[in-house]
DNA sequence: TCATTAATCGCAC
DNA sequence: GTGCGATTAATGA
């Protein structure tokens, strides 16, 4: 416990010399989404965001650690991170991804001791981190926060039965379809093309397929002109199309 | 520019 | 549908 203490007032030192050069606090976010910044009036009086620290992570770099114990729980800042969780031959399956004001490592909070999933940043990100202390006491002096949070745990369970019903049973051609629905929903598009730069493996992760299929299904769509390719840059040109071959399905889902 | 890495394609299973 | 290997394109030092 004492150790936590100086380990967090160290945080908090280095925290300050580098909000220099990114402004970390909770009162000017912008990321209206996230758990902290709603609920700010009443988690002031707890000083709970006084009890945040912050954490930079370059591109690729990873972390969340498979089977690391469980400390507490992160938040994105700024910046794009998948979630995945390594399968059978070290292939990865990515569980989901996280833009500004998501949460991750949720699913460890509470009783799981160790983490069962990694996580990596898609590009240069800021966490935000609440250590399971700080966070469980927030909670139960809370209730509108425990609710909220409540509402997202719900929620989050509701995707992820709809994910392995689609991983199930829809064919490669339809989950690399709804991956860019997904994509598409999430980060949405600058410029005409998706806002994020994924490899086509990342896609592959993410639809349960391999990389070598993504490529296949891409070119097939370009050729019917549903979507375009610059490079990394995925374009989506008629999304109504896609969403209808999807939907024919009724798979659709709308996480 | 050159070297490394990613994307693509063809082919066998 | 999957996996390997060769070719080509893109990226970055």
């Amino acid at each position: 416990m004492q150790l936590e203490t100086s380990i967090a007032r160290h945080k908090v030192l280095t925290t300050t010399r580098k909000s220099m050069l990114y402004n970390t606090s909770c009162d000017t976010c912008e990321n209206y989404n996230c758990l902290i910044k709603s609920n700010m009036s009443t988690l002031d009086d707890v000083g709970l965001i006084l009890k945040k620290n912050n954490l930079r992570c370059k591109k690729g770099q990873q972390f969340i650690i498979e089977g690391a114990p469980v400390n507490g729980l992160f938040f994105v800042l700024k910046g794009k991170v998948k979630v995945f969780r390594t399968g059978i031959n070290g292939r990865e399956q990515i569980v989901r991804f996280a833009r500004e004001g998501e949460i991750i490592g949720h699913r460890g909070f509470g009783t799981e001791e160790y983490y069962s999933i990694g996580a990596i940043a898609l590009e240069d990100t800021v966490l935000c981190y609440f250590s399971k202390h700080t966070l469980q006491e927030a909670l139960i002096n809370n209730p509108k926060f425990a609710y909220d949070l409540m509402l997202f745990y719900a929620n989050e369970l509701n995707k992820s039965e709809s994910k392995v019903k689609s991983i199930s049973q829809m064919t490669v051609r339809e989950r690399v379809i709804d991956t860019l629905l997904y994509i598409n929903r999430k980060f949405g598009t600058d410029k005409g093309f998706l806002d994020v730069n994924l490899s086509r493996k990342e896609y592959a992760d993410y639809a349960g397929t391999t990389e070598e299929q993504v490529i296949r299904v891409f070119s097939a769509l370009k050729k019917e002109k549903l979507i375009s390719a610059k490079g990394k840059k995925i374009g989506i040109n008629d999304i109504d199309l896609l969403k209808k071959e999807i939907s024919e399905h009724n798979f659709f889902l709308d996480s």
